[in-house]
DNA sequence: CTGTTAGCGCGTTCAT
DNA sequence: ATGAACGCGCTAACAG
């Protein structure tokens, strides 16, 4: 066993070298007010000269805060949650906190044993996208203490803090934006059973019930995708299809691709996805969706939490709702 | 300060409640091999009725070994680090390790800090997708002693472990698919100088030597993608173009849609992109490409740092190579 | 098989 | 303004 993972350079070797106690060395580092400015500067350039790396795990068992967050989400490799990572990093790391990622599956299991792991890794907060099941691993969290802020959905008792989208609009403005473009015959092909495709699908139902004559049907497909091929096709035959509002991104790239392995013709059904993934990702998908900006709400993810972890917050749970708009791309632009 | 982060349960209230040591609750909770079944049982019940969840800072402050890994890489909102990501922490987990995420946006001065943090961390070892710079954070790693894996790319000096993708094969095929498809007049839009880059235009270029005709110029982009249309364009008007290679997917896709734009024909410039992510994000890109397992390639990345993290290696640096291959798909086929 | 002793590196508390 | 003592929760090394 070579590697011992142990820091060579320690505090206590600082102390030998500036003469002052390990004590002194510490309130030094973390910058504490009642040391004169002209101790703290040696100590410094020595811990510098020595290549010092604080030892975070001393530190955290000592004082009880271990500045990591724990990511709990279904999977990393979705476009969405890879974004949405990258800005909650990012905002850790303003506030000198680290992240841990843990990938679910969307299976009740995985879930439970990674929320286990992370209270094991004592992290000071956790921003948990939810399972279907996933009550139960916040119900975990919130046993033993532990801050935790819901990505994008909610359970019905409405106890954990969340920061979500304002889904039913984004529903509302997807299903006009059709209804606009003339389209009448219109599906919707859904996620399964939580908050966000519940509200995404009740705003949508609102749009289509202020243009008379408009139909619309409801599909629901299990993530991951799979589905959305044999679902789309069946849908198809049965009844004739202009317009399609998609869950996601990501749903709606299955769509179109679908369409175009038909031989349905470019233009003849109109799309309308969810996240707007291809403003971040220079994916060039020409597609019309709904907005929501990423970057606001990583960022009001971890506020919150943080807000938390420092306990200056009522201890009422908050739902933080992130505004939607409509993005037009050539989805929904008549081929010409 | 209410969530002191700090666990409920210890050892401690178990030894209390069984009657036993601190230490015969350690290794029982361990399955050390010296204590009788029974006593394990016994203990192992009662932690399950108590919620005990192990303190992993107590222990790897004790052992020194933290089981935690850094993944750092320049932007995990990329795809094919999302699906990277997946794979290492799912690779992690069944080894009983937990990863850690930072992103460098391919600032050495961020992929310095995400190495200290990392140290800090008292992780056991890194995998890093390096930077233009990043020997300097291969070179800090070493001097801690810390094991480190650089992910599809390598130095000059070679000392370091890293799995890689067969690059140079790679650009041959992409090459020779596109001449096979007729095309004389190629462009191969390249990401700027690492080894990866360099492999995939080597093996181009020698695909070009083998049909006489063929003609073929390399644009060099910067990441992340904001240069390629532009360039293309220019590229365009410049001189005819009826083949495309491109560094990735990503630079791919923005390129069809740029010719899209410019109003060129589909079908008319045949496109190879290289890392095959639309298999795995269901995506559903028409998309030609060179294929590169991400699964074999997480599996690779961790198991071989899991060997340098036991020790049981030699310390000569390894650099382990992953076949490549052509994918087709509509992007060169023929518009019919 | 089980218990005792010691200490990982740091922060807190109190004394000076 | 600085230092000494103590302990966070756990594991290693030994003793019995």
């Amino acid at each position: 066993m070579p590697n011992k993972g142990t820091q060579r350079v320690t505090m206590k070797e600082i102390a030998r070298e500036t003469g002052f106690s390990v004590n002194t060395v510490s309130k030094a580092l973390r910058d504490a007010p009642d040391l004169s400015g002209q101790t703290k500067r040696m100590i410094r350039d020595v811990a510098k000269r020595l290549g010092y790396v604080a030892n975070n795990m001393a530190s955290a068992l000592r004082s009880g805060y271990s500045s990591v967050l724990a990511l709990i989400v279904g999977d990393i490799s979705n476009p969405f949650f890879g974004i949405l990572c990258k800005e909650i990093e990012q905002q850790a790391a303003r506030h000198n906190y680290t992240v841990i990622v843990f990938n679910t599956e969307e299976d009740p299991e995985k879930e439970d044993r990674a929320v286990r792991t992370a209270l094991s890794q004592n992290v000071d907060g956790v921003l948990l996208a939810p399972s279907q099941n996933g009550a139960q691993a916040v119900r975990l969290l919130q046993a033993y203490g532990k801050p935790c802020v819901l990505i994008g959905r909610y359970f019905a008792d409405r106890a954990a803090d969340a920061v979500l989208y304002d889904d039913e609009n984004g529903g509302y403005l997807a299903g006009k934006h059709l209804l606009e473009c003339g389209c009448r015959n219109l599906l919707m092909i859904n996620a399964p059973h939580n908050s966000s495709a519940e509200n995404r699908a009740k705003g949508f139902a609102r749009a289509m019930t202020e243009v008379p004559g408009a139909k619309s049907r409801m599909l629901t497909v299990e993530s991951p995708l799979g589905g959305v091929p044999s679902a789309l096709r069946q849908a198809y035959e049965q009844e004739t299809i202009d317009g399609i509002f998609a869950y996601s991104d990501l749903f709606a790239m299955k769509a179109i691709w679908t369409l175009d392995e038909m031989g349905v013709e470019p233009g003849t059904v109109r799309i309308v996805g969810f996240d707007d993934i291809q403003s971040r990702l220079s994916l060039s998908m020409p597609l019309t969706t709904i907005g929501a900006g990423k970057a606001a709400f990583g960022q009001a993810l971890v506020e919150l939490l943080m807000k938390r972890i420092s306990g200056d917050m009522s201890d009422f749970p908050v739902q933080q709702v992130l505004p939607t708009k409509l993005v037009v791309r050539k989805s929904t632009r008549q081929e010409s």
